[in-house]
DNA sequence: CCGTTTGAGGCAAACGATTGTAACAAGAGT
DNA sequence: ACTCTTGTTACAATCGTTTGCCTCAAACGG
């Protein structure tokens, strides 16, 4: 429409370059461009270019919203570093996760930010083998060096137990997620040490739970409370599981924190409006996208092999009425 | 590696095609690409065969459970149908939103969903002009034929207002989100509809807010409450504005629902599980996203132009302890 | 023994943008 | 008048696939 060969188009509308194209003729494109309303096809540029400026990210449940905080905020770092982000959902299924880590690498995306199903680890060894930057968010793999950003459930679970136990619980139960995964693993190990520590009941029927579903809670917590002996307060690691456990307290005629207490792994904007405000650990979910995604960029970015970083993020810990002290406990903390 | 041209490699592993390649070049091709790790690079297949096999997904918010929800239902359905879904969150902000529709285009997604943030309808109109497919969902625009699956927002707050006025309620407050939005409007259309109809207290103060945050629904509660005659019940626009209606509420010193009645647009895993279980407006957002995919996939896959298809679908009513009849209402209902 | 079919797979163009180089013209210098 | 700049813009190759067409050789028929 302007009348020029597409070479000269690329140089006017990409701007840099420096060979001279006269006023006139740029104007002349411009005008063109718009009143065409061109838009470049960005999988012709990232062809030749080899640069998409697009980056994955793949999450076990967008539905959840943890990862929902994670995704926003990874988003929008991308926006403003001018990245465009493809965001998976795996549905905590170890197969899709393949897929998706398969399919954004052939659509060219520039990285990946992967919080892993954790079922097996082949693929992301490929990408290790292959040089394709990544970060693990979230969940890592122990026996793997890589670049990871993940909160420090270990030590948030050592003194949530201990919190407990200085307010005089001897019998707490920790409802698990899948016990596969990096964060429940952690979260347990915190768990026993403080048992231990606190020398509080040890008994393998206080850890429950395999999953991160409503379900999974519900049933959990119907176990822990059929126990000849309950436990008198909860770890529970989700909040999705957190709900499951409420329901099977209430419809048990429990209270909380009367009969039993709660402190809950990941806090989110309801976590103080619940049936009873819940005490919990919080995760510093927006400072963690941004760090992996400063870091995937920076490895994006650089030519040369730079080594892998892994941080550990402190978490915090809020105290609401879910953990207050209740009387029979401070007795028998006596 | 396999000593052949590319095109041979290509008729192998696309399968169809009637072109005869022995079994033996065929092993020879197939165990080379599992050796080498190949995998088809999809920005220039999408180039050559001028589909993506792509959709985008534009939302305004999805750290927010009720397009998280939305988004995972699109996100199972494209993954079935072998389509990768792209997310994008506009964060409610009109230049982004320009932003994301422009991107997606640009990289060759097949169609789009949107949930438009309506500051202005510009860009929807040109992806009509162009023939692009794309659905709207849960806001669409009245002036305009599109595709859309929306829920009957204008119906439920009729039926949820008509609810508070038969338990003997005269004020009923609304809580709006930004009022320029397709949702909001219908629903305070169906709110002043029910005000007539029940003969309910005509106040413009009883309708607060603007926007779809904490901080809003909590402002917006704490100038209904100072009013000299606070509403005796509250239709609220949204659940993380309910989190702020509560915040406020309780602040106040005020019990649900003994002071106050709420009934919640949106209903999610945690309203039976708030401070005082929560009435809510359930939308089926499962069935929103299913239908609006496969409407998408309708129209991306058929040659001819199909007739635009606009859905409204039922909502359910969900009652808790939140509206609970209280006595001081039950007698001024007599 | 020669022409024709068939099997096997290579060639080349195309998708749209980018970029090093070439080409052409006008003007400057000698 | 002729070369040499310099300014302006076109050409062509490239990225990795796909696909219509072509080629080449072997096999087959008469």
């Amino acid at each position: 429409m302007a009348g020029v060969h597409p070479s000269t188009v690329s140089r006017v509308l990409r701007g840099k370059e420096n060979i001279p194209i006269p006023e006139a003729t740029r104007q002349r494109i411009k005008k063109a461009a718009k009143d065409l309303k061109y838009l470049p096809d960005e999988r012709a540029r990232a062809l030749r270019l080899g640069k998409s400026h697009t980056i994955g990210l793949v999450v076990p449940d967008i539905s959840n919203v943890f990862f929902a905080e994670i995704a926003k905020s990874i988003e929008i770092e991308s926006y403003k570093a001018g990245y465009t982000l493809v965001v998976c959902d795996t549905n905590e299924e170890q197969e899709k996760e393949v897929h998706f880590v398969n399919n954004l690498i052939s659509r060219g995306v520039d990285g990946l930010i992967i919080a892993p199903v954790q079922d097996s680890d082949g693929h992301i060894f490929d990408l290790k083998e292959k040089k394709y930057p990544f970060v693990l968010i979230d969940r890592c793999f122990e026996d793997m060096e890589a670049n990871a950003i993940v909160s420090d459930n270990e030590d948030a679970a050592f003194k949530a137990v201990a919190y407990l136990a200085r307010l005089g619980h001897k019998r707490v139960g920790f409802l698990s997620g899948r016990q596969n995964i990096y964060t429940i693993r952690k979260r347990l190990a915190g768990y026993k040490k403080a048992v231990e520590e606190y020398n509080l009941e040890r008994n393998e029927a206080l850890i429950c739970g395999n999953g991160f579903t409503f379900e999974s809670g519900y049933e959990a917590t119907l176990e822990i409370l059929s126990l000849p002996n309950p436990s008198t307060a909860l770890l529970i690691s989700g909040n999705i599981i957190t709900l499951g456990a409420i329901k099977a307290i209430l419809e048990k005629g429990l209270n909380i924190p009367d009969d039993i207490s709660m402190i809950g792994f990941t806090d989110n904007i309801v976590s103080p409006y619940l049936v009873c405000p819940l005490t919990t650990i919080s995760h510093p979910l927006r400072e963690m996208g941004k760090k992996a995604f400063d870091l995937l960029i920076k490895h994006v970015e650089s030519k040369d092999n730079l080594p892998f970083t892994e941080e550990i993020i402190k978490t915090q810990f809020h105290v609401r009425r879910s953990t207050d002290r209740v009387l029979s406990q401070v007795e028998a903390a006596w």
